[in-house]
DNA sequence: CGGCTTACTGAGTACTTACTAGGTACAAGG
DNA sequence: CCTTGTACCTAGTAAGTACTCAGTAAGCCG
């Protein structure tokens, strides 16, 4: 009774898939923010259908919930303890590599400020352990730690913005200079 | 051959129910994003359908134009010319006492790093011109500039997402005092 | 080969999206 | 009073929204 059931598409084992679905769902929802995002564009760029896609995240807010766990993962290592400068030296080298990234949580970041968004306590909490850490690191200093994270973010937006006027590397070292002297 | 017509509705000069507009899409923008916005939500808290609100901005690129060359107007003022340090000074007052349209920009300012969003190319001369005003004010220091805009931005992001936590004012003067010390 | 799990599809639901066409009623100017 | 401009309406369109249901086939274990 049914059609021919097309089976032309990949069939890929679920871990791999979900790779995928994370990979291009971040791409989008760095361009158009999560309200602006669309199961039918991730799909479309999975090559599969809105109900494949979801028999893997179970719903729009589980695909935010996948993006969200699987960058945590991939971000945990790396931050061994040396002091703050260097920290931030390597952290902003590392984010000048994967622009794509800083402006999928830059755009996540701001669209989150809202209560009721979904990933609203998720960015919170990143941000307190963020400032948690680099108070100790700054020796207890978190007046310190807090302008070290708003000028990294600030700095970072302008890069994003106008990549061909600002160096994001120099443009931090630079910084870094002023906020670390004395 | 038409219903009654109901005419319970205010009707309002244009240039009255511009305003009200403008004012409903701004708190609506801070919540959900330009992309995340609805023309049926702007209509609903304007009290009118959705063609009487087409009517007046043609389209929802005309609704985001609106609400950014209202704003444009009214921060065009308090720009005198004082030294860098106490103009920022009074600019981060200013914006503690107006978190949504604080967050609007921020939200929007992020949203429109995509080059095809509709107010891309607004945000990009907006920014340009202010390190150009910041620059000239800190004696032709850009770096300084650049990062005096970065803190402030960072810091009114840490304020929006927690307003508990961080008090806004205090947390730009200490920055300040780094900053602008030597 | 047989049976089970599961990745995935087609079809459909109920709703929302921006936007248009064409008309109505209010207000101001002659 | 009558005309003209305009603020706003109803009705409708074509497309997109997230999501559900029931079924199909591919892969694995025995």
């Amino acid at each position: 009774m049914s059609q021919p059931f097309r089976r032309d598409r990949a069939r890929l084992p679920a871990a791999e898939r979900r790779k995928q679905i994370v990979e291009v769902t971040s791409r989008l929802i760095a361009e158009y923010g999560f309200w602006g995002l669309s199961m039918q564009d991730v799909a479309d760029g999975c090559g599969l259908t809105v109900p494949g896609l979801l028999h893997h995240v179970g719903s729009k807010e589980g695909l935010l919930i996948a993006v969200l766990e699987e960058r945590d993962r991939s971000d945990m290592t790396e931050m061994t303890g040396q002091d703050l400068k260097t920290l931030c030296a390597s952290l902003v080298r590392r984010n000048a590599r994967q622009p794509e990234i800083v402006r999928l949580f830059a755009v996540l970041d701001a669209e989150s400020l809202a209560p009721d968004h979904p990933a609203h306590d998720y960015f919170r909490t990143r941000e307190r352990r963020a400032i948690a850490s680099f108070t100790e690191l700054a020796g207890g200093d978190e007046a310190l730690a807090r302008q070290v994270v708003a000028m990294m973010d600030g700095l970072q937006i302008q890069w994003l913005r106008d990549p061909a006027e600002a160096d994001l590397v120099k443009a931090w070292d630079d910084a870094a200079e002023r906020l670390f002297s004395e």
